[in-house]
Order: C-alpha cells, then structure tokens, then sequence
DNA sequence: TTGACATGCAACCATTTAGTTGCATAATCT
DNA sequence: AGATTATGCAACTAAATGGTTGCATGTCAA
C-alpha cells in the first residue's frame, strides 16, 4: 500500500495516469509529447507507477505500451480511505466537543 | 489536493491518523508515545498533516490537541480516486484489447 | 516562586527524489 | 544496408525529505 500512496504523491505521475485515463495504451513517446520533462524522467516516473501496479506495459515491438491498473486505487480506498471517510460526522463531533472543553475552562 | 496525497505518502503520516481514528484529541506527548522517533519529528509530521488540512489543532494551556478533519480525504477521494475507479471493467477490457492486438501481430 | 512538563525553534545530517546529459541497443522503414 | 525511431542504462546534480540534537519558552502545580 505504501508504494501506491508514493506513486500517487507526485503531480507529475497523478498526470500521467490521468493522460492514460483519457487514452488508455499510450507508448512511452506519446507520453511524453505534452510534458515539459525529458523522456527519461518520464520513464522514471512510468516505472514507480509499474512497481505500483497502477501501470501495465505491454511490449510491442519496440514500442511500450502502458495501460491503466484501477485496482490498487480501490485497495487503497477499501483499506484505508473509506475507513476515515466513513467517520466524518463523528470526527466533526468529536472536534466540538473539544472546542466545548477548552471554552468551559476559560469560563 | 497535492499537500493531501504528499501527506498522505509516508506511512508514520498514515500512521498518526490511524491512531487519532482510535482515539481522536490527542495531545503530541501521547502521539509520541508509542513512536520511535523524536517528539520533534512527530511534531514535523503533524505539521505537514496540518498544513494539509487533515489535522486540526487545538490548544489547551500548553497542551496541544489534535483532531481528525476527514473532510480532504474526501475530496481526493470524489475528485481523483473515485474517477479512476469506476473505469476498473473498461480499463481491464482496453487492456485486453491491447493483448488481442499484440497476438494478431505476432500470429 | 520554583521546578517540572509540553511544546517550539534552529541547525545540522544522510538519504531519497526528480531531474538532467550522454551513450547504447534494438526495431522499423526506405 | 543505412537511417531513423523507440527505448534503456548509467552517472551526475540539486533539492526535498525524514530524522537528529541542543536550547528556548510558556504553563502548570507544589
């Protein structure tokens, strides 16, 4: 889980899996055409994606294609995030009734 | 939204809000507790947590309460992860596609 | 009022990260 | 076969990260 969460921390790898949400099967290059990087920083960023598994390369040829993996992303929201987000109204409560206190020993 | 997945990347990070989920309003002297680290890079964590919202913090005389604010996760959660999610069955059967289109290739 | 306790702040250090450049290799096209 | 294209690999650099130690400050309680 803790590499999913890595992957996801960086904007520049956010957008590429968002590039390949749009167009699912891009190779490297096409990749690469609309960021400001070079291609071997892509590539970096490309293999923490793969070691995440949010990524699948498929070779052909001597093109490398990548393909989305949406099911790290649920584990992380099965495991981790639902949890904390189910408790919003508790923490919200939880948090008042810690303002009530402080307020009480100031009156 | 990128301060909460950088936040979210560490897993002592992780790690602190599993333990406000236990036990929300927690001073920093009892999040240190069981934590290996300094209090001062608890204190560290804790202010990135803040400053990416996920942590509210009150003061009590000189003790320091934390609470949960769930409120990011959500957001990251309906404006990025739930997107890719809900794709899993088209992004599994593009995948296929691009194995049926280097079979065809080799065949 | 003095001592203990909860916390903050600053400087420092090692490792990781995000990026670069340069060169090598393998597949494709003419 | 030769040129072009897609990619990999390695070495290097700057900055960010995660941690430390040492000392300062403010609050509480005896």
């Amino acid at each position: 889980m803790d590499e999913v969460f890595k992957a996801l921390a960086d904007s520049s790898r956010r957008q590429l899996l968002d590039r390949l949400y749009d167009s699912n099967g891009q190779t490297l290059s096409e990749l690469c055409e609309h960021l400001v990087m070079t291609r071997q920083a892509v590539t970096k960023h490309l293999r923490l994606l793969e070691r995440a598994n949010l990524v699948v390369i498929l070779w052909h040829g001597r093109e490398k294609l990548h393909y989305l993996n949406p099911v790290p992303l649920r584990q992380i929201s099965e495991r981790w995030i639902d949890k904390h987000q189910r408790r919003i109204p508790r923490a919200l409560s939880e948090l008042e009734e810690g303002l009530e206190m402080i307020d009480l020993k100031k009156a």
